[in-house]
DNA sequence: CCAAAAGTGTTAGTCTTACACCCATGA
DNA sequence: TCATGGGTGTAAGACTAACACTTTTGG
């Protein structure tokens, strides 16, 4: 008579942030294919699978329902509400993750989801169940975590124009910094390299210096944490 | 065949910290009562139940176990790895706690725990499961914590002397601060009011001014978010 | 009067903030 | 030559860190 659709579900899903210049930071939502709230925009996630540890289900999930692999993953929070899901008692453990480049990935639903689409921060559509939650609490991580890490560089290919920096920075904060004592603290983390490239933007304005990022500094000051302020 | 011991279990687990002028900062700690690992230490904590929510059967769990009751509960992290226990698959919830007055609470260990007791951060046990490292990301989370909100005061009575406070940060850090600026940074939070009491510690010394605690400032505090490095 | 703990100020150095002009390019 | 974005320095103020002597009490 102990059912096993009375024991307590476990799932996880996944808030990846992406960064392209023209849309600045970026969330990865899908479009549910079954009920319920089928057509509805939800976080990439799913069950735990018997055995599979919580970041291998992250990392499957994604693949499935986005083809998307991610570059950097880390445990947000564990949403356990009872009522969170109308359908039965599922508690969540949330994942943050970061990719390169999220214009340039494909994306590819297959599995549970229709459809797989980045989305702006700041133009975010209604969400299922408590994802909307959820996401404002990776985006609070984020806004927090950019402060004592470095982690930008998660989100820009090995080499970028330092205006790539910059704008990422502009665009999670949601409001102008001064770019002189950006580039002055930022530079004084010792963890980005001048290359002799120059990078032209289309249009007008002067050409910016490519530099490429020092994982082996990167790395050590990531262990010692940081105060970066802006 | 699908039986339900084939589903992930899901459980919780606390660490909770108390303070007291002669141990410091101590952990509570419950010695198992049944296999596996009976008589060794572990964290409080058990499985959640059905429609109970995580922070709910934490506390749920803590009175059984030890008989406490806590101040202040936050979720750490949760442990998903499908090894992490020898029986089968669980994934547990931790949660950080805080309690006023560790010293004179009551422990009454009943249900699943032989017997409870406070152990001084520094004089831990053998722990059963990865409840080590449990315990040590929650003495980290604390250790940083105590850096941007004053949750000190969640460690103490509303009305203390001020060296009880100094002492509760030494105790934590684990080294010697300075006493003076020390004290003029924590007074300029402005979450301290004078009272007129003194009080006087058994043996020598002058005795010091009682302070309690403004709960209105503090909370206000709390959420705008301090930078208090030491 | 000695030992122990509490109370209190000053200074140098570092970090943060605010602010404006020149440069290289494409149109 | 103009518009656009890139690159750079300086000065005032705030905060941090280091440091020692005086006061009050009990023995």
């Amino acid at each position: 008579m102990a059912a096993s659709s009375t024991n307590i579900k476990l799932a996880v899903d996944a808030v990846v942030f992406g960064y392209s210049k023209s849309d600045g930071v970026s969330v990865l939502l899908i479009q549910r294919k079954y009920a319920p709230f089928k057509n509805s925009w939800a976080l990439p996630g799913g069950f735990v699978r018997q055995g599979e540890s919580l970041e291998d289900a992250v990392r499957r999930e994604l693949k499935e329902e986005t083809g998307i692999s991610v570059n950097y993953l880390e445990q947000l929070y564990t949403f356990g509400d009872p009522k969170r899901d109308p359908r039965q008692h599922i508690v969540s453990v949330a994942y943050f993750a970061l990719v390169k480049s999220a214009k340039y990935q494909q994306l590819k639903a297959d599995t549970d989801a229709e459809n797989a689409s980045w989305f702006p921060i700041n133009e975010l559509p209604k969400l299922v169940f408590d994802h909307s939650e959820v996401l404002n609490t990776a985006i609070a991580r984020i806004r927090m975590k950019i402060r004592y890490e470095p982690i930008g560089f998660e989100l820009l290919d090995r080499k970028f124009p330092f205006s790539d920096l910059e704008h990422l920075y502009i665009s999670l904060l949601g409001r102008d910094i001064d770019r002189r004592n950006f580039s002055r603290k930022m530079l004084a983390l010792n963890v980005l390299d001048e290359t002799d490239e120059m990078y032209k933007a289309e249009g007008k304005g002067r050409p910016s210096k490519v530099y490429k990022f020092n994982k082996k500094n990167y790395e050590q000051l990531a262990k010692e944490g940081i105060n970066f302020e802006i």
